[in-house]
DNA sequence: TCTGGGGTCCTAGGACCC
DNA sequence: TCTGGGGTCCTAGGACCC
């Protein structure tokens, strides 16, 4: 644990209604429930002055209702709530190159890793706090966030819980453990209704009482990995580092029908278009993945999953629905299923499906683009020019079917692009994984090329 | 009118290999 | 002769978070 309070925590008040409040001021003082507006809709998230109602996160919608009739209703719209996101990660990122978001509205900043020459004793990280604070407001139009500070991500995560909402809290480096105690188990990010009742049984309910266990009891109680880590955070340990940059584990899109859903042919049909949709989602992130899953939850909220392994990774929309419709096949749905989901993990930055290559009939019904590469015109074909090693797989916005060829590394494929960067991982199938490096788009060495067929 | 959607991490059992 | 033991991969389910 850090003796200096250099760990920051960031968190956005009700952010999706604040948004709404922000764009509409008629809304602003009023009720509003941002969240699924169906008969099967949950609240994502309340305004306070609806929370004064009882209206809570995740709590079905037509409850919400009930509770607080003259509430705003409203769907939520993403893009106004990514904008105000970047804006608040990009003031994050001028303190400390070191920014960990963990959603759209909240993040980890490790100051210690920003300007040596601040001063993070307890008065310079609370100044900071309250800049930082005060810039958000300026620069969204007026969000207020929660922000904590502390010697570890676990508490400074509850600092700036303590502090919400629109407030800054600083845990003094020694005082963890007395901030800590007298509260409720709940607090813990970790610990949820099932822990604490479990907890609870044994008069367990607030960290000073979790923290007189011994860790035997507790793993006994709730497993090792996680009686072991909460054995910890009861003491105010916690030696996680701040991580920039995580790579993504799975990719899953799932639906909850209006009405539930008995037909096979329906679902098959269903299950195809997520299938697409999951597969454009992994190529717009330059991923694939290996193991396919097919979820399903009945019409009595019984839930189950179905998955398999493919030999080797895959990012395409037939491969998926070939294997997540064979999963389907084996399950009985006659009796109503209200969600079906398609998910892919075991992620590779690379496809590789040279090993069951899609026929020429398979391509031309594909969505128009083969998905592998295609002469440029003009273009020098790097597969003719020479003993160069043939890219597994090329794609990019950036110059949609083409490599890149970079004289250094030899061929490349692009992997990432956007805000005027080129990402391009230079793997080959004889070569293997190579380096990856990020170009400015405009970069000359970066050349449009092409792979054989 | 029962209970969203997108994730992460952990556990446990069986298969398989050495 | 009764029944190793560890490591890894795969599958299914569950708790939890925002």
């Amino acid at each position: 644990m850090r003796r200096q309070a250099t760990i920051l925590h960031l968190d956005l008040d009700a952010f999706f209604a604040a948004v709404e409040q922000r764009d509409k001021p008629s809304l602003r003082g009023k009720p509003v429930v941002v969240g699924g507006l169906g008969h099967r809709g949950v609240v994502s998230t309340a305004s306070y002055e609806a929370r004064l109602f009882g209206v809570r996160s995740a709590m079905r919608t037509a409850e919400a209702r009930a509770r607080c009739p003259h509430a705003a209703y409203l769907s939520g719209r993403f893009d106004a709530y990514r904008a105000a996101s970047r804006v608040v990660m990009g003031r994050l990122r001028e303190i400390s190159p070191l920014v960990e978001p963990l959603s759209l509205d909240e993040a980890f900043v490790d100051l210690a890793a920003g300007d040596e020459s601040r001063h993070l004793d307890l008065d310079g990280v609370t100044a900071l706090a309250e800049q930082v604070r005060a810039d958000v407001a300026e620069r969204t139009g007026g969000l207020t966030a929660s922000v904590g500070a502390a010697s570890s991500k676990f508490l400074a995560k509850i600092a700036s819980e303590l502090a919400k909402p629109d407030g800054s809290y600083v845990v003094a480096p020694g005082t963890e453990i007395a901030t800590l105690d007298p509260l409720s188990v709940r607090t813990i990010p970790g610990v949820g209704p099932v822990t604490a009742e479990r907890l609870r049984r044994i008069g367990v309910h607030t960290v000073e009482q979790l923290r007189r266990l011994d860790l035997l009891e507790l793993t006994s109680l709730l497993g090792t990995a996680y009686g072991t880590s909460l054995h910890s955070l009861a003491r105010g340990e916690d030696h996680r580092g701040v991580v920039a940059e995580r790579e993504t584990k799975s990719l899953s899109v799932e639906d909850t029908f209006e009405t539930d859903i008995t037909d096979p042919r329906v679902l098959a049909d269903v299950a195809t278009t997520m299938s697409r949709r999951v597969s454009e989602r992994l190529r717009a992130n330059a991923t694939s993945g290996r193991t396919v899953t097919l979820k399903i939850r009945h019409h009595d909220f019984e839930t189950h999953t179905r998955s398999a392994t493919l030999a080797g990774p895959t990012d395409d929309a037939r491969v998926i629905a070939r294997t997540v419709t064979g999963l389907l096949a084996e399950i009985d749905t006659s009796s109503g299923i209200r969600l079906l989901g398609v998910g892919v993990s075991g992620m590779a930055d690379w496809v590789q499906d040279d090993l069951f290559p899609p026929d020429d009939d398979e391509l031309a019904a594909a969505t128009g683009s083969t998905g592998a590469a295609t002469t440029l015109a003009g273009e020098p074909d790097i597969a003719t020019a020479g003993a160069v090693p043939r890219p597994l797989r090329a794609r990019s916005r950036w110059a949609p079917g083409a490599d890149v060829v970079h004289d250094e590394h030899g061929p490349g494929w692009v992997w990432g692009s956007g805000l005027g960067r080129v990402t391009v991982r230079f793997e080959t199938a004889t070569t293997g994984p190579g380096p990856v490096r990020t170009f400015d788009a405009e970069d000359p060495s970066l050349t449009p090329g092409t792979v054989e067929p």
